[in-house]
RNA sequence: GCGGAUAUGGUGGAACUGGUAGACACGCUAGAUUUAGGAUCUAGUGCCGAAAGGCGUGUGGGUUCGACUCCCUCUAUCCGCACCA
């Protein structure tokens, strides 16, 4: 019999469905939970590149599965998100219908490369029965706020009762700026409005004015990568920054828990680095600087040492105290500056590191310890929304400030000594003794830095300060498809619906553009009203809203009274496997762990951290082909002759090239305007240039995974994709590569076949074949823990090919062979099991275990080195004596060939390893 | 600018804690076979050289009996973040 992977895989994708074998339900056994990151299905379905991490998620499933684990592994759909809205704007269709058709295609895809998915669990985020709860869980950030005391999150019912008795002079909890001092008696006489507004400050989901990309012509806020040098990327609008009251999460209270709890968690170094970095915790101290006008000017300095370098201070150009500052004749200056910077988004304004800009404002700050006048200044280069705002200028020691006042000619003190000169470059080590420093001279700087702390606070001019680089996150978008919030508002106060009218619908409306006067979609809705009579909020939540629980719905998808039933979540519990990509981690990675941290403290969850363990799958690349155009003219030329014209590289669809050479007829045919193409080719052939890029539909250079498995079945792509390198590399994708694991797979079906005909003998193993056996499964499954499924692939294909040399067919070996291989290509796995014991699956095997006295031989192939360089082998028994090996050695006739006229050092013999001989010329 | 990674044949990659560099594949060369298919099998294939031998893991140095692996220098490519005071 042939192997004909297309009906085996049709068989067994079918009973697998039927006899529902991948379903899960609580048991006595161990469990394993196994979580792929959530897809957005975009209706280009599935590259080659989308499953890399599924297929490798899928195999460590099967084998937690093999050793006895209960394993989860669900899959689902993150369906909210723009470009269904984008598409529903082209074309009136309802994003649900076009989602609903995605996610099916993906489905199928998905199926089709035999994932042990369990679909009973399926979940969409845009389904009222998930965002039901998603909702939910914003009442519960709503009614709740972070008290500093108990480190955690409290039910804002708490806040109250304290607010009657004692107001808020003894709450440490954080909360909106501008947030007044009262006592108790203000708080029973205030209305109900006013006491409102006041628990708003400090709810963990509050209303706060952002700024936005706000594009009046399109009467729309964008997204920072949906703007470039102030215009709308599409149709280039004008773009101007705006204030807009949204929704924030107060994600900034558990700062220092996402830092910290970092160290309790297996992820790759890099992912936490980068956390770090976005959380940003730098410790330093508020100063506060009097000025001239009589005004105190606090700053943020995470160097306070150099207080005595101080030159100048600079503000941010949105900063409140510049009215007062601004002197008569730089008012006009100042005000331009401050409008031209309102223009360019926060994006534009930082990433222009090289031209330096800034204006004065006429005022002086005075010097806390040596009275001298210092200038203020005001620049972008200083954010207002980091430390108070405002910084003193250390240009001596500072990159930035050093540029600044080179450009401004502002005298720059050096305070700390070193070679350096500084009035050509700063110095920015923290090392050195401190001079022209007063009473701070000749000491260290982490001396002085003591010093000063404790002086400024005497002084009562400042005190330690701990700054995060973290901001609270935004959590409004101006769109159709999401989450609606549960929220409606009286007299301009928000209130929540009640917990029993959840969910809030999505209402249908006709078309998915914002209003005329700039309110969101959802503003078109007819008669939409809470109690017919007040407003609902009109945005919706944004992407990570969905994302960022789902992996705790999936224990309990279909529970329709509460968010996950208690005995799902204490048996399931969080992650232990979490498979995606690099560049969720300080979106959806961090907003998980916070939205974890936050259900913790409410008790409503057993674990603070949702992602025990996450490996990074490195990206797939396509490999682009292109043509060379002659510039202004309808010509190709070749690869190697287009260094004589003048031409335009176009990328050309890859499935009209093959090896690097042109289909002409079919590249004619392609587009109209090539139809009466010319060519200039290298002996009749075009040929194509090629690079490596990510795989994308705009580069022609897709994969469809569909494709291959028609060609080459599902288990040959599957180990295929493991085979190309290790998971967490970036590495192209060449589909020609692929015939070798399928002729791999071919000759394992060989295994079983003698002349076609499935032949397996009873007869037992040999000590030759259990070696090949015993060291395959010592291999595998060592790898698999290290999740090295690439040199998994080349054991495999060892150990067949060795197996096929002595044309084994034993079921002894091949049995567990079988099984050793079933997480790879569970399909022939199935097939070859299902023919060796009927009736029953490889997948309630158990993994088989090795004997260590097939691995360890007794005679052991010495490579013998001269001067470390290896020279040749020599098998000897592993019971020589040193003494013995090294006479054996010397008395060898090549070593003696090779040594002849040298004298022999010594003899390095590493047991088991190598025998290296160190000989040295003795005329030397 | 800062941070992180990576660099090994024509290509993808292997080499466990410093111990045989190039496993396993693709491609290529030669041959066998065949119902001409993107089939199967055999042998060869890092580079230079007829061979002996020499040279080889981005560059230059160092430690070591021995370095892809450890240390220093430089270079290139990719990714992430955006002036964080």
């Amino acid at each position: 019999m042939n192997y004909n992977f297309k009906k085996i895989e049709a068989k067994w994708k079918e009973k697998w469905e039927q006899s529902k074998l991948f379903k899960t339900n609580i048991s006595t056994q161990k469990k394993f939970y196994v979580l792929d990151m959530f897809p957005y299905p975009s209706g280009a379905g599935l590259h080659v590149g989308h499953p890399l991490g599924y297929i490798a998620s899928d195999i460590y499933s099967r084998y937690k599965k093999l050793k006895g684990f209960n394993v989860l592994h669900p899959m689902g759909f993150d369906s909210f998100g723009l470009p269904a809205e984008q598409y529903a704007i082209a074309t009136g269709k309802h994003p649900e219908k076009t989602t609903k058709e995605n996610s099916e295609k993906y489905k199928s895809q998905l199926k089709n490369i035999g994932l042990s998915f369990d679909w009973d669990r399926e979940l969409k985020t845009s389904d009222y029965k998930y965002y039901k709860w998603t909702q939910w869980i914003f009442t519960k950030l709503y009614n709740s706020y972070y008290c500093n005391i108990d480190n955690k999150a409290v039910p804002i019912e708490e806040l109250i009762k304290e607010f009657e008795k004692n107001g808020n002079n003894s709450i440490d909890s954080p909360c909106d700026v501008n947030t007044p001092n009262f006592d108790a008696k203000d708080w029973n006489n205030w209305s109900e409005e006013k006491q409102q507004k006041m628990l708003l400050k400090y709810r963990l989901a509050y209303l706060a004015n952002t700024m936005v990309n706000w594009c009046e012509d399109l009467s729309t806020v964008l997204a920072n990568d949906e703007v470039k040098d102030g215009l709308s990327v599409r149709g280039g609008h004008i773009v101007t920054q705006k204030k807009m009251n949204q929704w924030v999460l107060r994600i900034t209270a558990y700062a220092d828990r996402l830092l910290e709890d970092l160290n309790k968690i297996d992820w790759p170094n890099s992912l936490k680095e980068q956390q770090r970095n976005w959380i940003g915790k730098s410790s330093g101290l508020n100063i506060s600087f009097n000025t001239d006008k009589n005004l105190n000017i606090p700053v943020f300095t995470t160097r306070p040492e150099t207080i005595f370098g101080v030159s100048f201070l600079v503000l941010s150009p949105e900063h409140e105290l510049i009215n007062k500052l601004c002197t008569q004749n730089q008012k006009e200056k100042i005000e331009k500056y401050q409008l031209n910077c309102s223009k360019k988004s926060e994006l534009d304004r930082i990433s222009n590191i090289n031209s330096i800009s800034g204006e004065f404002t006429g005022s002086y700050a005075i010097h806390p310890f040596s009275n001298e006048k210092i200038p203020i200044w005001i620049s972008e280069y200083v954010l207002s929304n980091y430390g108070s705002g405002a910084i003193m200028a250390v240009p001596a020691h500072d990159a930035r400030d050093f540029k600044f006042a080179k450009k401004f000619k502002i005298k720059i003190n050096q305070v700390i000594k070193n070679k350096t000169i500084v009035k050509e470059e700063p110095y920015l080590e923290k090392e050195g003794k401190l001079i022209n420093s007063f009473f701070l001279d000749n000491l260290t700087v982490s001396q002085a830095t003591k010093k000063i702390i404790n002086l400024v606070s005497e002084k009562n001019i400042g005190s330690i300060s701990i700054n995060y680089r973290l901001r609270d996150a935004v959590f409004s978008r101006q769109r159709y498809w999401g989450e609606p919030f549960p929220i409606y508002y009286k007299k301009n106060v928000p209130y929540l619906i009640p917990e029993n009218e959840l969910p809030l619908i999505l209402p249908s409306i006709d078309t998915y553009l914002p209003t005329k006067n700039g309110e969101p979609p959802l503003a078109r809705a007819k008669n939409w009203k809470y109690k017919n009579e007040y407003k609902f909020e009109y945005s919706t939540m944004p992407g990570w809203a969905g994302s960022s629980w789902y992996f705790i719905r999936y224990l309990d998808p279909n529970n329709n009274d509460k968010f996950v039933g208690d005995k799902e979540l204490n048996y399931w519990e969080n992650v232990d496997l979490y498979v995606g990509g690099a560049e969720h981690a300080t979106g959806h990675l961090l907003y998980s762990r916070f939205w974890t941290k936050f259900l913790h403290d409410l008790s409503l969850i057993p674990f603070d951290e949702p992602f025990k363990k996450i490996i990074n799958q490195g990206m797939i690349l396509g490999e682009s082909s292109f043509v060379y155009r002659i510039n202004g003219e309808n010509t190709f030329v070749s690869y190697n002759l287009k260094e004589n014209y003048k031409t335009t590289q176009i990328h050309v669809d890859i499935t009209l090239v093959e090896k690097n050479i042109l289909n002409i007829e079919g590249f004619k045919k392609s587009r109209p305007e090539y139809n009466n193409a010319k060519f200039i080719c290298e002996n009749t052939k075009y040929i194509c240039g090629k690079s490596v890029e990510k795989m994308s539909k705009s580069f022609f250079n897709v994969v469809n995974p569909d494709k291959i498995i028609e060609q080459f079945g599902a288990d040959s792509l599957r180990m295929y994709e493991m085979f190309l390198g290790p998971l967490t590399q970036y590495k192209p994708w060449n589909t020609d590569g692929i015939t070798g694991v399928f002729s791999f797979i071919k000759r394992f079906w060989n295994l079983f076949h003698v002349n076609q005909t499935f032949s397996i003998s009873e007869e037992a193993a040999s000590d030759e074949e259990n070696e090949i056996l015993h060291e395959t499964i010592h291999k595998i499954q060592k790898d698999i823990e290290s999740f090295s499924f690439n040199t998994c692939v080349s054991s495999f294909m060892i150990s067949v090919n060795k197996l096929k040399k002595i044309n084994c067919n034993k079921r002894d070996i091949l049995e567990p062979l079988i099984i050793l291989l079933s997480p790879f290509a569970p399909f022939i796995c199935e097939e070859l099991w299902d023919k060796l014991n009927p009736g029953q699956s490889v997948f309630n095997a158990g993994f088989p275990n090795y004997h260590d006295k097939y691995i360890s031989k007794s005679a052991i192939n010495y490579p013998i080195a001269i001067n470390g360089k290896k020279r040749l082998n020599l098998i000897i028994s592993d019971e020589v004596s040193k003494k013995d090996l090294e006479d054996l050695v010397l008395a060898n006739k090549k070593v003696v060939q090779l040594t002849a006229g040298k004298m022999i050092e010594k003899i390095i013999i590493i047991p088991g390893k190598i025998i290296n001989i160190v000989a040295i010329n003795q005329n030397q």
